[in-house]
DNA sequence: GTGAAAGCGCTAACAC
DNA sequence: GTGTTAGCGCTTTCAC
């Protein structure tokens, strides 16, 4: 709206050529200081703001990074956009939104990341979810730099950031196999940036290691991540069952279990314990406060843009697949 | 990464111009059949992608909307990107995201905004908060076409979505104050997407409608949106204090409130009546359910990319002012 | 119905 | 140290 000021505009109030007024905004150290002050002068009278999409056009670059997920994993995701929104912003990058879930428009993950390649966005951070090996295959087969979260992966032009989800369920389990009781039950969320797989072997091999078998069948439960829906569904459940410890794969999942165990008269932690998964503010409205493992999601969505900057920067890189370290917050839910 | 593949490298592999490319990539009409599927035929092949960059510079649009806000509101912010994000890929547009908050980089709106302006978004989405003032300045001065959310404000290139807040707060201390319950507490987190003020003036006039003074300092309630320390508060608050009804401007201080409340053995509902406001999950986890008033985020999120769409077509536009409908959700914490 | 050519606003050699 | 010029990949008159 309304005619913009070019760097021609600028060039002419300065009395110089573009090309050095290029040089200043560019931070082009040839320039001398009182030509540098004349082009400053103009572009402040103009109010002068470069066209960054003209700059995109000439340098092929268009220092935007683009963040795509599924609705569903928003919840996740939501709480690294903190730690992208800062760190893109402190490093100049812009970050644009791109989410895949169906409204009818034929394969939704081709056309995303089609959107995202006519944008020619710079890089792309990906979220694990049910559908992430589609989605890094496309984003390989269009050479788009990229890292994704939530899984361990990398290649030439891909890095990742993501918790030892494996780790931290064998260790809960083997602890509490250690102690004695066996009898816990893994509540399996549909979606997770977390790789529920991953906690499942985890699971395994600590029941192994105590020549136990961990029954699949009857000691994962599926569930929905609305409570709506959870929340009935454990309500039902223990009416006839009763673990030792249960573990969700997500907080407001282990809240639908405590409040749903405590309406059918379980003890909460004396009959059963509960722990949750990313700490978030449903741990600490749940009553009891809810056990959970905190994992650092802002800083997942710092190091994601770091790491991605850094490959297309092609800096040195001592690693492309990242870990970060979660945190168990015990609180009212565990003994 | 890799050569990109061009309208040029289209059109001699189709044997016709790039103009004729264009207007194909465009679904121009005055192609023949013939001569267009040829070119499709090409796009195939070469697996085309358009550069929406370049684009940009020959229409001066980037087919990209912004929405800015302060990562303090992100948390209704979210709700609403769910709509936002679905209406802009219907649409065709992209959309990206701009945090406000300070992180030491000097005035972070006028930084925010400028970057905007230099991406030469096509429009931005605002959300009410306690530097809209501000913001709306800026988006007017560089007259980039806006919507805002949750406030009622209108101009040349500026809509609004917003929900009733004044109306919303007077009906429900009306009805309290109908029943003769008079002892009537507000509780205002600091940022919120709903116009505080608005609320106050609501509940201001139906007391005085009854001939009754509300007193701003004692009735209203100042906390933080963090649990951790809302809730620490009102634990103390409650030691001496109790309401007919308290409500507050968010659903997690509503919780705070039921919880601290309930640790101080006020009874709820039978002592003390609760309500929040936004119908989140958090309501349902509370116990006892939180009864809490329903806005329709996601629809707002979808209204604002609608109107803000209509006013850069310069569609025909009935009022810019888009009022949403609220609705109680009767829950455990009310009579 | 299609092609030639002039931009869009900038960057980046390459001269001087 | 500064200016000239040729792109970047498209759209859009204007001819034919």
């Amino acid at each position: 709206m309304g005619k913009n000021v070019t760097i021609y505009d600028v060039a002419r109030e300065a009395g110089v050529s573009l090309a050095t007024v290029s040089r200043v905004i560019n931070g082009s150290n040839v320039v001398k200081p009182g030509t540098r002050d004349r082009v400053m002068d103009a572009i402040q009278r103009l109010d002068f703001k470069p066209n960054q999409i003209a700059r995109g056009l000439a340098t092929s670059k268009t220092t935007t990074i683009a963040i795509v997920f599924p609705q569903s994993l928003f919840a996740h995701v939501k709480d690294m956009i903190g730690g992208i929104g800062d760190t893109s912003r402190r490093l100049d990058y812009n970050v644009s939104i791109y989410t895949t879930d169906e409204i009818g428009d034929g394969n939704p993950i081709e056309t995303v990341i089609e959107k995202v390649v006519k944008s020619r966005a710079d890089g792309v951070i990906l979220f694990n979810n049910e559908e992430i090996e589609q989605e890094i295959e496309l984003v390989n087969k269009y050479k788009i730099p990229s890292v994704v979260i939530g899984a361990c992966v990398s290649s030439q032009y891909m890095g990742s950031i993501f918790v030892d989800s494996k780790k931290i369920a064998y260790d809960i389990v083997n602890e509490y196999l250690n102690r004695g009781q066996s009898d816990i039950a893994f509540v399996s969320p549909k979606q997770n940036l977390i790789k529920t797989d991953d906690m499942i072997s985890g699971i395994v091999q600590a029941y192994q290691e105590h020549n136990l078998t961990f029954d699949t069948d009857k000691q994962i439960i599926h569930t929905s991540t609305h409570y709506e829906k959870s929340y009935p569904q454990f309500l039902e459940y223990f009416k006839t069952h009763k673990h030792d410890v249960v573990f969700t794969g997500y907080d407001k999942e282990a809240v639908a279990v405590v409040n749903a165990a405590i309406d059918n008269g379980i003890q909460i932690p004396e009959d059963m314990e509960v722990i949750g998964m990313m700490n978030t503010s449903y741990a600490l409205i749940c009553r009891p406060a809810l056990t959970s493992i905190h994992v650092p999601v802002y800083d997942m969505g710092a190091l994601a843009v770091r790491l991605l900057t850094k490959i297309l920067n092609e800096e040195e890189i001592d690693t492309k697949e990242v870990p970060v370290q979660h945190l168990m917050m015990p609180r009212g839910t565990t003994k």
